[in-house]
DNA sequence: GGCCAGGAGGCCT
DNA sequence: AGGCCTCATGGC
């Protein structure tokens, strides 16, 4: 069986992780604790060698077949995924998806990596030159407002003490449907419909999810006035990735 | 229910 | 070089 392509630019850098850095051709980044680098050419190989790194990128998930299926819906999403196939969901690790949605409000892509990357390299381990875990809640026990405000996090800062206090929700949300896993991490403050969407998708596989930010309001506006997101049935996490990520490509957007 | 603060770095002109 | 944008959440 032959592996279907992953477009990484697309995946590792449209907003749903804020972890990796491209230097030159190599991606590079802390995963599950240690230190993952590949390049586009040289990622087949570590897949098929690396089971971790293979759930990473979703591998046991037929995208050519959802891919197929939501190109045939309509044009506009079509042309959206013929743009960036092989767009894929990653499976990323709960505690840390959360804190980087708490970070990402009100916030751009290149502001929240940077805030990302402090948190790392101030409480993380080091993993490589210059790379760092994201550090685990236990590493952010006792961490006061005023040091995360001094890394720039601003109003976040009491959200994120609230995450690690409430940070074993994380673990009971695998045993809930979705709606009742939504409100298990909004009980956490700074996470509301929109934050609590995204970590449902990008951490739990929750892939009827559909997180609705300003870009999606629009698009749906403009697009799908006379749809739901139900239109993208069962594939709307998926959709709302390649709306999401076409159109802001196509407004010119970075962060 | 509606409006507005909060925060600072990258983006655009 | 400097002003503007970000755009979810919580609190009033």
């Amino acid at each position: 069986m032959s592996r279907p392509r992953i477009n990484l630019e697309a995946t590792l850098f449209c907003g749903q992780s804020f972890a990796w850095t491209k230097i030159g051709a190599v991606y590079q980044a802390a995963l599950r604790g240690r230190l993952v680098s590949f390049t586009q050419e040289s990622l087949p190989s570590l897949l098929a060698k690396d089971g971790g790194v293979c759930e990473y990128f979703d591998c046991s998930f037929d995208y050519e077949g959802a891919e197929q299926h939501l190109a045939s819906l309509d044009p506009y999403l079509a042309r959206a995924i013929a743009s960036f196939s092989g767009l894929r969901i990653l499976c990323q690790d709960p505690w840390e998806t959360t804190v980087s949605f708490i970070l990402s409000q009100n916030n751009h892509i290149t502001r929240i990596r940077s805030l990302y990357r402090r948190l790392s390299e101030a409480y993380g381990t080091p993993v490589g030159e210059g790379v760092y875990t994201f550090p685990r809640p236990e590493e952010l026990d006792g961490v006061t407002e005023d040091q995360l405000r001094g890394l720039g996090v601003g109003f976040r800062a009491p959200y994120i003490i609230d995450a690690v206090a409430k940070s074993p929700i994380l673990d009971a949300v695998h045993d809930l449907d979705d709606e009742g896993a939504l409100s298990a991490l909004m009980q956490i403050a700074g996470v509301g419909p929109k934050v609590g969407s995204c970590i449902l998708l990008f951490a739990y596989q929750r892939r009827r999810i559909f997180p609705r930010d300003v870009w999606v309001k629009r698009i749906m506006g403009e697009h799908y006035r006379h749809h739901t997101c139900a239109f993208f049935a069962p594939h709307e996490g998926l959709a709302q990735q390649y709306l999401f990520h076409a159109y802001r490509s196509e407004h010119g957007r970075k962060g």
